[in-house]
DNA sequence: CGGTTCCGTTAGTTGACACTTACGTTAGTG
DNA sequence: CACTAACGTAAGTGTCAACTAACGGAACCG
């Protein structure tokens, strides 16, 4: 829980994070998307995969990493802890920034 | 909303959290609870409310603090970008390691 | 086997940050 | 106006973390 902040608190991992969101991607790969040399890249999967935020495969050479979305729960629940399903009327309020599907209907509503 | 998560990745600040999360109280009395200076307190509460974590009211030669659930609105949203509802099925899952309800049917074994 | 690719790891440095001590400020009291 | 209480702020220190450069190692190819 408390690595798992920290992992987050880091613009750069935040970036990664999005990178292999969806798609699982090497190192290098990571790496050319950003202005900071390899190595830096590979401290930050560290951390990341410490942290249980994402799952490392080997394939050949190379190493192929993927975002593990239940790192997250923990922050769920930590944010749940604090104010229950308050902010769950607030985070569609905050959601006039973001362009995300309209989200017409919810299961409890 | 980098402010917000750096504010929340210290373990310290979370306990300030916590403790104002329900009633307001003045800087002395949070303070008082950890090992801490108060002048590291006082920090603190500057950084959370830079972040929008909580809110200052003045009371004579106290300031009183209390939490802003709002200001949790933009880790909510981040983590919906990433994996949408898929956290909230998987913060259930997670849950056996705190108290929260029992939960203990497992409708698929 | 030697050479290449892709990568993690190890010093070593720079900057951020959490903390303490000392001081400045505002509000209330006699 | 002193005097006190409650607090923020400034200055200084130690520690941790993010980065780069150099090195070491596993997989593939000739």
């Amino acid at each position: 829980m408390d690595a798992t902040l920290r992992a987050l608190s880091d613009p750069r991992r935040r970036q990664i994070l999005r990178l292999v969101a969806d798609s699982e991607r090497s190192a290098g790969e990571i790496a050319a998307q950003f202005d900071v040399t390899r190595p830096a890249v590979s401290q930050h999967l560290g951390v990341l995969k410490e942290a249980g935020l994402l799952v490392e495969r080997r394939d050949g050479t190379r190493r192929l990493y993927r975002a593990r979305p239940e790192g997250l729960a923990e922050v769920q629940a930590f944010l749940d802890e604090f104010w229950g399903d308050r902010l769950e009327r607030l985070k569609y309020a905050a959601e006039h920034e973001q362009r995300r599907r309209d989200a017409r209907n919810r299961k409890r509503s």
